[in-house]
DNA sequence: ATGAAAGCGCTAACAA
DNA sequence: TTGTTAGCGCTTTCAT
């Protein structure tokens, strides 16, 4: 910057000034000076700028994985909400720093909040951090959360209606003659979690001969699911259904019942969550819960926003929608 | 800092060497800082140190979008390929800075340079890019692009053996006896432009009674794709085979194919290229060409961080498999 | 309308 | 081994 001066014949502060569209520097200078940055190619340096002005127009993303250690970065789901993410904060004309935590170290937030590295941050999924998001909505307000609403929760989150979703699936199920269902997955953080009580709570009112509700935990890594599918059908107990907890730990475990020559859906039908690209075209077709993945992002980064510029807001659950199709036909 | 210098009874410097784990600072009193500023939840500010440091530990992962502009950050492809770097850029303990950049200004790059926000760039597709990639690869060392490698270039690429693949492709449909191939994709880009020079070298050597080559552009979104098959179809002129530039179009292909009455593969055989993970399960399934997309970004962020150091690197072609499926059996 | 000067939080060369 | 000091590139208050 202080070259752009020296060639303009003005001191630097003129040229912050010109550069930032001030109104106090005369216009045909201020024109000159945008003239020469261009043929110089300079632009100011946002490290720079980010110093002095203690805000730095960037806005992490965090993805906190414990228990789903394996799981990469690939999940369909929250890839999906990575590029609809980075595409409205780009909009904004903010950066985004993306950031994979691997096995927490209930510093993690604490640490990027401290680091000043961004203004906001968007953490994608609650895992089993809740008490970290505690602490740290206290006093880190541009903080939102994708997951599941929990009571006394202090911080911001957005998240589909998990309950609503896998109670509908369920009742399905049940409406087409499933009477064992079993729930497949790890309802360890609260997403899976309220899955697994939509789940119950479908089983609840279920007619008189259903089974009592039972869970297969599995990962959501396509093996994992795989693998516990197996076990459960060796393991003998017979059930005509499954609710996975998401359309990846379905999709694997149709593959192995189909494996141990179960057909699906004539043997068990099949209901996932999240309804990813994949799961219409699936052979058979996928029965799924689908989620907003995009309204989600958009509202994720229109409350981070928000919360930036100091207004308080509210957490907001998203509709769900069943979407029936061949794995677990009406 | 400085309240950690005060509150340890030493100047600032010692803290920062302290902290960045300098042996010059006595054993005991370093330990003595370390567990202070743990308490305090102190940790040194990055901006500030990039700005003395000139150096960011921050990688910019960019993804310039043309004539795709509609095309949101969701093509499979990529989205994978952003996990997968996510994942390496991570691991070395580098943050990731994502921008996807619609409409190129042709000064894009050069501003993301100079602006110094990184201290290294992926570039994911040189789009229609290759001029400004050549420029700024003349003076700026820490640039790797994802995509084709192009007679001439002065920037380092990784990327698939895209005329081999697509020849492996359309070989595949010749000795299944199709003889009327068409090229189903824009071959703007370097890419996908390589994939029709694949398409064009394996007629070359087709057996007589083919018909010549022939493109229909269709972009990479799925209703253009459809659009575009639909067209042709009505055209009239008679197919056997469609080639796809990429697995999105081949299947809004097939989809458009059974739209019009077409039977996949008995009228027409379809064949795509990426490999993506829908790929093996529509119906029918789709033959089509792997890429690498884990070892690509592997490659992609180990030869960055070896011109980081100021390594030449050559380019990198990677290997791809033709991977027959039900769309154009064997 | 412009310049001078301070300072954002940090590191490293130099001094002690 | 530790402290002093300068300065990374920018913005902004204050003075002119």
């Amino acid at each position: 910057m202080s070259d752009i001066a020296r060639l303009a014949g003005v001191h630097v502060s003129t040229v912050s000034r010109a550069l930032a569209g001030s109104p106090l520097v005369e216009a045909g200078k201020r024109k000159r000076i945008e003239q020469l940055a261009r043929e110089q190619g300079y632009v100011v340096n946002p490290v720079a700028r980010s110093l002095r002005l203690k805000r730095t127009q960037m806005v992490s993303v965090v993805i906190p994985l414990q228990h789903e250690a394996g799981q990469p970065l690939t999940d369909p789901f929250f890839v999906a909400m990575l590029g609809h993410l980075a595409e409205a904060i780009t909009q904004r004309g903010y950066g985004m720093h993306l950031q994979k935590v691997v096995l927490p170290t209930h510093e993690w937030l604490a640490e990027l909040i401290a680091s000043g590295r961004s203004d906001g941050v968007v953490v994608i999924g609650q895992s089993t951090e809740h008490e970290t998001l505690q602490q740290a909505a206290d006093s880190y307000p541009p903080l939102v959360v994708w997951g599941g609403r929990i009571p006394g929760q202090k911080y911001c989150t957005v998240g589909s209606d998990n309950p609503g979703g896998a109670e509908a699936a369920v009742r399905h199920l049940l409406k087409t003659r499933r009477r064992r269902i079993v729930f497949l997955g790890d309802p360890t953080g609260p997403e899976l979690r309220q899955r697994y009580e939509g789940y119950l709570r479908a089983l609840r009112e279920a007619p008189r001969g259903t089974a009592p509700p039972r869970v297969v935990p599995a990962h959501l890594t396509p093996d994992a699911a795989s693998l516990a599918v197996r076990e459960c059908i060796r393991a003998g107990e017979p059930f005509d259904a499954l609710f996975a907890a998401s359309d990846v730990i379905a999709i694997s475990a149709i593959r192995a019942l189909a494996g141990e020559g179960l057909a699906v859906p004539r043997d068990v039908a099949v209901v996932g969550f999240d309804d990813i690209p994949l799961a219409a075209h699936t052979t058979p077709s996928l029965t799924t819960v689908r989620q907003d993945v995009e309204g989600g992002a958009r509202t994720l980064v229109d409350l981070l926003f928000r919360r930036i510029e100091g207004e308080e807001t509210e957490s907001v659950v998203l509709p769900v929608q069943l979407i029936v199709r061949e794995s677990a036909p009406a």
